[in-house]
DNA sequence: AGTAAAGTGTGACTTTTATCACACCTCAAA
DNA sequence: TTTGAGGTGTGATAAAAGTCACACTTTACT
């Protein structure tokens, strides 16, 4: 655990921008930052959640147990907070956070981050901008993966890594198959089978995690028909 | 269009409950209640989000165009911001809210909306509290419905409008069997035949639209296990 | 380097659900 | 009271995706 300074962090969420140097200071005292390898659980599903969680570098899946196995909500990239609707509004933590590489994350004392919510107004309309923005893109996600059969959300999830999260054509899968399956709520050996068509299609190109993403506009067609 | 006497309102969000007589001077002449029919739109995918739309009385549906029709997202009853992640997000709705029965919105100016987050810590509270209980139903909702097969999914949404909506064992379905569809994200065809399903095993039973859960340890058990 | 554990690739078969087709019901407006 | 539009009920068939089985590959650890 790293003594924070965060006066001078400049991963800085767009909240705590609005932060005066004296909120600042009892930040520093009230947090504490943490650091994940890969595969650490950063919080977990049924345990008390006593902090706000901030993601300051890495990368993070967000996922639950459903009536089926593991459901992967959603990826994080930092900066991002990882649990506010857990954090505020259920004693115990919904689901679970786990670190998909080594990240950074800065642990907030739920009373001081409540404190700046109710007496900082810019601090509270950007955490509620943040979650509104959240939630406007579980829902289109929702509907996507909802109706959309398998080629369609395989599809989507790539183009979202590719967009997104790597900003690049070529990247190392943060997922394995089995998680894939998880993240589009199908089963490992058709989401295995789906890359493999892809990849006979020469739409994708595979070396061992390494993805590249070879015919973006055919990928953006499947995504889109379903 | 009633004049708003929000003042003495009695359907107060928990939120504008923590407003000042000043502040709620100043929402009576920001706010317009408008009263809508069955069937009504009460705000449009893709148009303008100008206003918050506070659903004082009534039950509404959330629904947006996915990849393959209609998508419905939630059905909300009052009292309930409708739209907040829409507004606050994005100048243009991302969503459609529909009337189920005829319902009263209160169109709030959302200048005066924000101002009250600016300045009235409470008011923010339970302006976040209110989003992070509602993203937390979402993902559970997400899970089990992205998980379960079509008799879970059509049992869960039962069982909801039983427990959430109408607190009763028999009530009018608010949705017909293409709605049903869109919200179980299935075909019409087939929520028809799991119904009748449920019928024939005893399980519900159905006059016209008026539905009575007859064994809901069986409901239950059939949403449990997907 | 050797070994166990985790992950991948793929065929055969089964289950679930969508689609198509069509008859029938219900209710409101002419 | 007709008529027509929207909604419902149900069979037959087809398509999609899950499951099971098993071999192979990669990774991590000692």
């Amino acid at each position: 655990m790293a003594s924070p300074e965060c006066r001078i962090c400049s991963f800085k969420s767009p909240a705590a921008e609005y932060l005066s140097n004296l909120e600042l200071e009892a930040l520093e005292s009230n947090c504490a930052q943490i650091n994940f390898k890969k595969g650490d659980v950063i919080f977990r599903e049924g345990t008390l959640a006593t902090n706000i969680a901030y993601l300051k570098t890495g990368l993070v899946k967000v996922h639950m147990k459903g009536p089926a196995g593991d459901k992967i909500l959603r990826l994080m990239k930092a900066p991002a907070y990882l649990g506010m609707p857990t954090t505020f509004a259920d004693k115990v933590n919904n689901y679970t956070a786990t670190a998909l590489i080594d990240s950074h994350i800065c642990f907030i004392s739920l009373d001081t981050f409540r404190d700046f919510i109710f007496k900082n107004g810019s601090f509270a309309y950007e955490i509620i901008l943040d979650l509104c923005q959240n939630e406007l893109k579980d829902y289109q996600r929702y509907a996507n993966m909802s109706q959309k059969q398998l080629p369609g959300r395989v599809a989507e999830i790539l183009l979202c890594m590719s967009h997104e999260l790597f900003k690049s054509n070529k990247f190392e899968l943060p997922l394995n198959n089995s998680e894939l399956s998880d993240f589009v709520s199908s089963s490992r050996e058709s989401v295995n089978r789906q890359l493999s068509d892809f990849s006979k299609e020469g739409i994708i190109s595979m070396n061992k995690k390494e993805l590249t993403i070879l015919r973006e506009d055919l990928l953006e067609k499947i995504s889109l028909k379903g």
